[in-house]
DNA sequence: AAGTGGTCTAGACCACCGG
DNA sequence: CGGTGGTCTAGACCACTTT
């Protein structure tokens, strides 16, 4: 989905007189660069190659390739971009388009806009803002060679709890799986779900490979939200041993509800982590 | 800030051989409407009277009237809207502002829309987005009838972890607030927040009244993101007594830090709830 | 083929903020 | 005062889904 970023950026135009750290994205102006040489405009032209033809909208072309150069450092924190009526124009975008642009990076929480002072890129202290968390990912992300032991993968009736929570009938048939998640060589929680039968279809080999969101996403389920509620309490005897910990050991507990579109139920988890080798980390824009 | 909702909805309009249960919110044809008698019209103008001349943006004012005709149950979920052009021809409005009040709503997770399909009100699982968690507040909700007892408000240097977190310098001031929380007479939480020095004057009694971020937008603070870790751990002995609580027993923590628009870290918490009678709840929209 | 939302354009007026 | 973002308009074309 998202593509490779190649782009290099100007993060400083030297514009005599301002001791403002503005940065244009603009091409020179027609009048003072001559035609043949133009590296400004090259620069601008590896930095926004935009692709009208592409099926990827001009907006969103935009944002990535401005989230990027904020990610990478080419556009530092606190650095002031141009308006968006200019930008626009530089682009050769009409303003709408323009402004979806950095609305869409204004939601990421990566600029902030004021009315009659300007935009600005934020500092980096917000990070993700709360995917649904897939521990597997979270996992990979940090390096942290994470490996999978799948422990049950069945079909049977469901607890009346899980039942209620999928709106099936009592008794109704789910799938339940068990997963025991492992870092660095170390039991880091206990994983263990219910789905609807019928709405996936996988085998223990697809589990230990890959995490169970991108299993259902795979499977062209799409998820809209999840509730989460996340609690802790001691371990029991049984947990203790399995997760390698001592019994009133403290551990996370997070119960997830994730839905699709319809707002059908689609996934129950209930899991345990190992609260000296775990923690959630979440970020909050407040809007 | 929100006005108080006192619209009436028609979910349903009746069309003949319509098995699907859209709702419409147009005025009627005034072909087949006879003058003077227009009880839909009379709905309509209930439902949405938009007032041009208020500051408060038009697509805002449509966006709170669905909204609180969908919390009230005047939309049930699973209700089909009408389509955009239709909406917005009916309520004199352009095309775009009626689809930017849609979309706040599809962002607040109160509706979803596909392209081809339409536009219908979300199955209503979805709750709060996660504002800035204030247990206060959550309690407050709850009618749990929470108090606050101020233990501790003072002024000194900072630790080290506090002075980094809020990019002070080594070992600069800040005021540190201790608070017991309690809920149905019960302690719940031991909340912990340093914030630099001058940035808020506040006394105890502001304090036990209402929630340490009510005081802080009330001085003018714009939030405008915070980091969370959520972990757990077992209780000291100390905590136990403070909290009523056995040795040993589970405890969630918190710690967090709040920033301003300008990415300058305002306040630094670091709390620790009672497990067994608090959890973090929290819902995801997975966009 | 018809209906839907997604995207894009080229303007406009206004509220807010700084100097 | 000039510059900024916030809002609004009246169109247009397209991609997607269903009939």
């Amino acid at each position: 989905m998202r593509r490779s970023p190649d782009e290099v950026c100007c993060p400083d135009n030297g514009s005599p007189g301002w001791h403002d750290d503005r940065v244009t994205v603009s091409a020179p102006g027609p009048a003072t660069s001559p035609p043949g040489e133009g590296v400004s405009r090259q620069q601008l032209l590896d930095l926004l190659d935009l692709d009208r033809s592409s099926p990827i909208p001009l907006y969103f072309q935009i944002a990535q390739h401005l989230e990027s150069a904020i990610e990478s450092g080419a556009l530092p924190p606190g650095t002031r971009l141009d308006n968006e009526v200019q930008l626009a124009e530089s682009l050769g975008l009409s303003r709408p388009t323009m402004r979806q642009a950095m609305q869409y990076l204004v939601d990421k929480g990566l600029i902030v806009r004021r009315r009659g002072i300007g935009t600005r890129v934020v500092q980096p202290k917000v990070r993700r803002p709360l995917e649904l968390t897939s521990l597997y990912d979270d996992l990979k992300r940090a390096d942290q060679s994470p490996s999978t032991q799948v422990r049950e993968l069945s079909v049977g009736p469901a607890d009346p709890d899980v039942a209620r929570a999928l709106a099936l009938p009592d008794g109704g048939e789910v799938l339940t799986l068990v997963r025991l998640r492992s870092a660095a060589d170390r039991p880091i929680a206990k994983l263990t779900n219910h789905l609807p039968v019928g709405l996936l279809d996988v085998t223990a080999e697809d589990l230990e490979r890959s995490g169970l969101y991108q299993l259902i996403r795979g499977a062209g389920i799409q998820l809209h939200s999840a509730t989460q509620v996340i609690g802790a309490r001691t371990a029991s005897r049984e947990e203790a041993e399995l997760l390698d910990e001592d019994p009133g050991a403290a551990l996370l507990t997070m119960e997830r509800v994730a839905y699709d579109d319809h707002g059908a139920a689609v996934e129950v988890g209930r899991h345990v982590y190992v609260a000296s080798r775990y923690s959630f980390e979440l970020t909050l824009l407040t809007n």
